[in-house]
DNA sequence: GTCTATATATTGATAGAC
DNA sequence: GTCTATCAATATATAGAC
């Protein structure tokens, strides 16, 4: 017989992981943790070394849970790329909603929270980020014809994060979605205005625009 | 003769801020505070009843710093308002370099390690940012004629902050000031095509640039 | 692998002399 | 207002039985 694999290392993460996005990573302790996981001390230092050691793990575990629980469902609202990136925003607005924007993006969290403090969480968290963007570029790639031949797709898949953890810390200061849609929109209007140029190149001196070209984008932003 | 009033609580209030921006607000023992401040426990807790009240001392220095520190040295390079806009974010790419991508914005590392679990604090961040975005818009304002008129000057100075937090939230985690340049340079042809687009409309039909109206931004951000 | 019990250090905060 | 001394609670981490 095949010796059953523990779940218990799992629970600790899955624990940790919602604790440090709720409360943050210093201000979570190993006791909350453990409790939380309904696991003993003893469990928790058995599979992991130290606090900072759980940490990594956490961080390994957004690394896993990107495509199946940010990417995926967005994806699967629509086929259309840049639909697609905008989808991905639409599920953090949700999250927003749904805790009142008290919680925000886990990864943008700890970034902040701790900074350089410790070598490997800084390269994990960047390695989180970069995944996101890789995630968004693979949209604009697929969207490139549309998008003007200069545009540097991998810097505007940044700027796509950007503009979403800018605009999330903002709801959450204010407690107010108004400052993330606003984000969105305005970011929905440079799109727009990329897609607009390239359409004006790529019919020569033509600049009218075919009907149905420029779908009106409703966001619930505008007031 | 007048009674020397003390800078002890200033003192105090000073060390705090730095090592809050340094490390974080949990991260940061009160001891560590009054070693730095040169003073005593006694002291500290004389002019504060808690942790947590001299964070709200913290955050109130921040609203007195704004102007002194953060929009006249940068409003003091440039008469045009469009410009103070971008020289107010070359002063935090300044920071960044200055430390190497490891200082962000303090305001913003305390809105996302403490989000929302002291109301008295959400609300002094909350302020810090409605001031911070107040002065931009003041910017914006004073270059409305160049606007397109139907630009939310509010909303587009609460995207100006998005963009600065959201590129500084990257550049810190990648170590890296590529993703705060490249935040920058698409915000800046952001602005562009929204003062082209201005352009375009008071010129009536003419669509033609007058040379000199579109100065080249050099932002250090171009590979 | 999981448990209980505990070590050790540090935390935020207080008391009371001066 | 500032000091020293210290409390009580909590933190991370460990030891060793099972």
């Amino acid at each position: 017989m095949m010796p059953v694999k523990s779940d218990t290392r799992e629970k600790i993460v899955e624990a940790a992981r919602e604790l440090f996005h709720v409360q943050g990573f210093h201000a979570t302790s190993l006791a909350e943790i453990f409790r939380k996981a309904g696991v003993n001390s003893g469990s928790l230092y058995y599979f992991f070394k130290s606090k900072d050691d759980l940490l990594l793990a956490v961080l390994d575990a957004y690394v896993g849970l990107l495509w199946p629980a940010v990417m995926e469902p967005a994806f699967r609202k629509t086929d259309d790329p840049i639909e697609r990136v905008f989808s991905v925003l639409a599920g953090y607005r949700q999250m927003l909603m749904q805790t009142g924007c008290k919680l925000g993006c886990p990864i943008g969290n700890l970034a902040l929270e701790l900074g350089d403090t410790k070598p490997e969480v800084r390269e994990k968290i960047a390695l989180n980020f970069a995944n996101w963007c890789r995630a968004i570029e693979s949209c604009l790639d697929a969207a490139a014809d549309r998008l003007p031949a200069d545009v540097d797709r991998a810097r505007l898949s940044r700027f796509v994060l950007t503009v979403m953890e800018g605009g999330i810390m903002q709801a959450r200061g204010h407690r107010d979605i108004g400052p993330y849609d606003d984000g969105v929109a305005q970011l929905r209007d440079y799109f727009d205005r990329l897609l607009a140029q390239r359409r004006r190149e790529a019919g020569g001196v033509r600049q009218d625009t075919r009907p149905g070209d420029l779908p009106s984008h409703k966001t619930g932003a505008e007031s």
